[in-house]
DNA sequence: CTGTTAGCGCTTTCAT
DNA sequence: ATGAAAGCGCTAACAG
């Protein structure tokens, strides 16, 4: 593998106008650099990313910290951000953490110290000592999902979906509204608390019924969904309609629906979170839901910051929800 | 940031030393060791891996490149080869290629050349110029999902998995038998031709149509499955039979024949491929696949590799896949 | 506009 | 078992 020396020898220049030449540096006269080029061109040289970064300080490098690679939403927030960072010539260092154990070693050990110039986490409710860590970090730092003090956040208004969901259910006239969470324990995500308490908030103010009778789990996945549903049904006083706060939830329930015939949208009305691919298909009133934007947004911004622009207060970007009114709402049957 | 100098100092050691101890290796008194080891916990100190990577030439990365970190399908491949290359210290590098641009760029830069020790490419069908630039990086390289001289390869039998799925619905007396398959042009995958071949050759074996008028794109996704469900059904005459290539597809097949008010499993048989979460809920017969499985089998060879295993001959390694009998395959309802 | 010269922070012989 | 010292390949002042 060639050097910049190789290269500053066949070119007859010194390595320094080499680096200057092939980084766009300006102060390199035009025939020079376009010279250097072409005999980096010729002797297919690369710049030796540790050398350069040992040397300037900087990795090129962005960090995306992840539970879950598997899940839809999570790989839909990492292409978002990935094509950002791609394009702006920077690489993507994978962490993916899916349990309390491998939190528990990242936040230890922090891996990535000194491997990034900034660092995307998506999802994990950092709690305030993880924040410090983080923050110890020296680089950037933004969260996708969450917020925490001083950090960069993108996200959407968690309660405004939430309330769009109950409350359409509520104006169909529902009377008994169920809701199907996700609350994936080990993890601590935020998401279901936020959405779950805005939901019953709703409920309350208009003199529903709301609390865990008419809750349950279904860890944000098809299957999970499909087994809420059917724990619903079986209680004493089912709903009429649900909440599932994931599309994936939503399907899994109206599946459980039909395998007891009751028709999604006819017998009990579903609402989905997302706007996943299949809610189209399957006619699925959902709240939408910006996902690759949120991971562009938010690697837009650390970008920035990466490149010098200091804000005034922390940077939190809300993106906008809205709900799709589609088949499987519609008012009680009775 | 401590560097290892202060290390050394503070522990009245040579950097040598401090090195030698903090990595584990031999030489160096029991006593030193752990005493160097407080030292650095005190020090907060962590060494640089720019600068390690430099001096030793590794770089304890290893690189993953991948289409649509979105797909269900490569989600699992990752995170099964991001446990393995985690636990054994590795960092992961995510190159994401969704489509030919993309991969053109990504070929013409290379730009993993020196950050990876070794690298993971999943499912893109490297032609042999593409392996040419990809042996050229001088380290070990692996392919998931389809097989290149002179490369470590993870995959299925795709042709062994077509012809279960094909076999099943001729055993059980279907006559017309169709194919939604994804071809995904862009980035010319070799799966969906593979399978589509070894599936012709049965019904052709058993002396029943094939080709182009019994089978429909479905892009590999859950709306395209459907698609191009309600695109055969369209045709003059209809099979009783569909073997979907994934398990997305086939569901969303499900939902076509459903909205035509065809019972999956009565009126029309549908097989897939995966066994993906939802097939089981869904009583989706399906051929099954290991999928997390290829990812870390992959990961385990290309670490052996990184850490001198020289195998005489390439390795391949072809993980078993079966046939999954369930709810959505019977004998044709006529 | 270009060249010289120090490092960046580690690893790795080679001595001792 | 430990230390001294020479780089690894690049960038960033500083001169000119």
């Amino acid at each position: 593998m060639a050097t910049i020396d190789d290269v500053a020898r066949r070119a007859g220049v010194s390595t320094a106008t080499v680096s200057r030449a092939l980084r766009g540096l300006p102060n390199v006269a035009e025939a020079t650099r376009e010279h250097v080029r072409r005999v980096a061109a010729e002797l297919n040289f690369a710049a030796s990313r540790s050398a350069s970064s040992l040397a300037s300080g900087r990795t090129n490098t962005v960090a995306i910290v992840v539970p879950h690679v598997t899940r839809w939403f999570f790989g839909k927030v990492i292409s978002g951000a990935e094509e950002v960072l791609r394009t702006a010539g920077y690489d993507v260092l994978l962490y993916s953490i899916c349990d309390a154990r491998a939190r528990e070693r990242f936040f230890a050990k922090l891996p990535l110290r000194g491997r990034a110039d900034a660092v995307l986490v998506l999802a994990l409710p950092v709690t305030a000592e993880e924040v410090g860590l983080l923050e110890g970090l020296g680089v950037p730092v933004g969260l996708v999902g969450h917020r925490a003090r001083g950090l960069i956040s993108v996200g959407i208004d968690d309660e405004a979906g939430a309330r769009l969901a109950a409350q359409h259910l509520v104006n169909l006239g529902h009377k008994r509204i169920g809701l199907i969470t996700g609350d994936d324990d080990p993890l601590r995500f935020t998401t279901p608390r936020t959405r779950r308490t805005a939901f019953r908030e709703v409920l309350r103010a208009n003199g529903l019924p709301s609390g865990p009778e008419l809750e349950a789990e279904g860890g944000f996945t098809f299957a999970g969904g499909e087994r809420a549903m059917t724990e619903l049904l079986s209680r004493p006083s089912p709903p009429t309609a649900v909440f599932a706060i994931s599309d994936e939830m939503a399907v899994g329930a109206m599946k459980s629906l039909r395998r007891h015939a009751l028709e999604p949208g006819r017998a009990v009305s579903v609402v989905g979170f997302d706007d996943h691919e299949m809610a189209e298909v399957l006619d699925l009133t959902t709240v939408a839901q910006p996902v690759a934007e949120q991971g562009s947004t938010a690697a837009s911004l650390l970008l920035r910051q990466v490149s010098g622009h200091r804000p005034d207060r922390p940077e939190r970007i809300v993106l906008p929800v809205r709900l799709i009114v589609r088949g499987t709402t519609a008012p009680p049957s009775s």
